[in-house]
RNA sequence: GGUCCCAUCGUCUAGUGGUUAGGACGCAAGGUUCUCAUCCUUGUAACGGGGGUUCGACUCCCCCUGGGAUCACCA
């Protein structure tokens, strides 16, 4: 059975890098008919952050990594690590640390001095007092060398320099993650046990205390660096990173992250570059994870997000970008807001662009005359003739249903009428009804306009030309 | 400094001894009766360096360089 976790600390926001390791567990789970565990390594009480674990479920969530056992939490799991400290003890291999901050420090500065690779075990005490858990529990290691293999890096080995004893216990109680994570993983049953690179040095040790403890190795996965978007320095919560929410808040799609996160650092070999979760479900593999780290880059977020949008039934679209109209649709109908959705799908990337993009559909925007000024065909119309085509304009529209179809065929009517091009006759109307920079299709923005609108912005465009420079 | 990991277009990547080094994002140009976007077409751009092994290396080995991580009573 295979068994994944997810194993955060409570410390702050998910970013990117801490959400693609939950994904990867969860799709080797899921692929597996297996379980996803979640746990809380709540070890550490100085750098604890309250909310920090409901974030956390909350963005599993939203994202649909949904977990079928847990959320564990490590600090009430004490008595566990205690109990598995004090077998070490007795097994010889794990002692009362008797050396203060102080004194270890000067050890350490010692060998520093020296040039010389400080090693806790060059100074092992030879007489330590029994254990009786004010003091931290040490781990007596067995130094040699080691090679393994991990299923994403492949074959890796090392020396017995890498190994040194550690702190299992602190003096407040509180196990380290060093010898939480191997026990928890070991009763949780954890068959592969996936994890960022930041580790990598760290698992000699772990091996050496999984011989110690006697307990069988789950299967070990390191995953490569998210990097930074402009350096190439690992992401994290002071470079770079952020808030997997403020992706929602800004209107990602959440089967776009999962794509792009998917893909940043695992391929399956072949051209696709959209995949659905089942798809990754079925065909994610540890073997075809990337060894060397990865950039975000966000405009590849932003155009799978583009991608998903696009797709979206405009009910579900709706649904989801509820919070991004403009103030003023508040008081619109759904069956409006629906209709100027549809006609903006395709230009939306994201749906924080949505106020922006349709705002004219609602308001008046202020009249911006550089927007005919700055457009050397329609510059050089001069406001007269500029002028007389809007006044053609509000004649030809005026009659008819106002339909996209109906108002296509009187804009077309108007071009052969008038002589201009479309590129005049197009922009000049677009511009005078919308003031914005763009628009959806002139016919389609019409008609949503409706009849009085369009006129009436037409007539005051016409006002505005005739008074100003 | 010790230890460990990594190295193909700007970015994400395919490639597992013989390829015109492929795809995608981005960018650029063109097309789709206006703008923006979509869509289509085309273009742009890469194997860090040096030694080997081999008839033949992006692919295997070594060295160098570069990048990163880690050496806590943090995870």
């Amino acid at each position: 059975m295979i068994r994944t976790r997810f194993a955060p600390s409570p410390t702050g926001f998910l970013h990117v890098g801490g959400v693609r390791t939950a994904l990867f567990a969860w799709l080797l789970a899921r692929q597996a008919k297996g379980h996803f565990i979640l746990r809380i390594e709540d070890t550490d009480r100085t750098r604890h952050v309250e909310e920090s674990e409901q974030h956390i479920m909350e963005c599993l969530k939203w994202l649909g990594l949904e977990w079928d056992d847990g959320p564990y939490r490590q600090s009430q799991r004490l008595d566990l690590y205690k109990e598995w400290g004090k077998k070490l003890v007795q097994a010889g291999r794990a002692f009362a640390d008797p050396y203060s901050a102080q004194e270890l420090e000067e050890l350490r500065t010692g060998a520093v001095n020296a040039h010389q690779p400080f090693l806790y075990r060059d100074y092992r005490p030879k007489n330590p007092t029994s254990w009786d858990g004010s003091q931290p529990l040490r781990f007596k290691s067995e130094p040699k060398a080691y090679s393994w293999r991990d299923e994403v890096m492949g074959k890796l080995k090392s020396v017995p320099e890498a190994i040194d004893d550690f702190i299992l216990i602190k003096s407040d109680g509180f196990p380290t993650y060093n010898f939480a994570h191997i026990i928890d993983d070991h009763l949780m049953k954890v068959s592969h046990v996936i994890r960022s690179q930041e580790f990598l040095p760290s698992v000699p040790k772990y091996l050496n205390l999984y011989e110690a403890l006697a307990i069988e190795r789950p299967k070990l996965a390191t995953l490569p660096y998210v990097l930074a978007p402009d350096g190439q320095t690992k992401l994290s919560k002071r470079h770079g990173a952020k808030d997997i929410l403020d992706y929602r808040r800004e209107g990602y799609l959440p089967e776009a992250l999962i794509n792009f996160l998917a893909t940043l650092g695992w391929h399956d070999g072949t051209n696709q570059e959209i995949f659905s979760i089942d798809e990754l479900i079925e065909k994610f593999s540890l073997e075809r994870v990337q060894r060397g780290g990865a950039k975000i880059d966000e405009k590849r977020l932003d155009w799978i997000n583009g991608h998903y949008v696009r797709q979206k039934p405009i009910d579900e679209l709706y649904e989801l970008s509820k919070d991004f109209w403009p103030s003023s649709a508040k008081n619109q109908t759904v069956d409006y807001k629906k209709s100027v959705l549809t006609v903006v799908q395709e230009r939306l990337k994201h749906c924080s662009e949505l106020s922006a993009l349709t705002n004219f559909f609602f308001e008046d925007l202020a009249i911006d005359l550089s927007l005919i000024d700055d457009n050397k065909q329609l510059s050089s119309l001069g406001r007269h003739k500029q002028t007389s085509l809007l006044e053609a304009a509000i004649e030809k529209l005026a009659q008819g249903d106002f339909k996209p179809k109906d108002l296509a065929d009187k804009l077309n009517n108007l071009l052969s009428e008038t002589g201009q091009p479309p590129a005049v006759l197009f922009s000049l109307i677009r511009i005078a009804t919308t003031w914005a920079p763009a628009s959806p299709g002139l016919a389609e923005t019409l008609s949503l306009l409706g009849r009085d609108r369009t006129i009436e912005r037409l007539q005051k465009s016409i006002a505005a030309l005739n008074s100003g420079p």
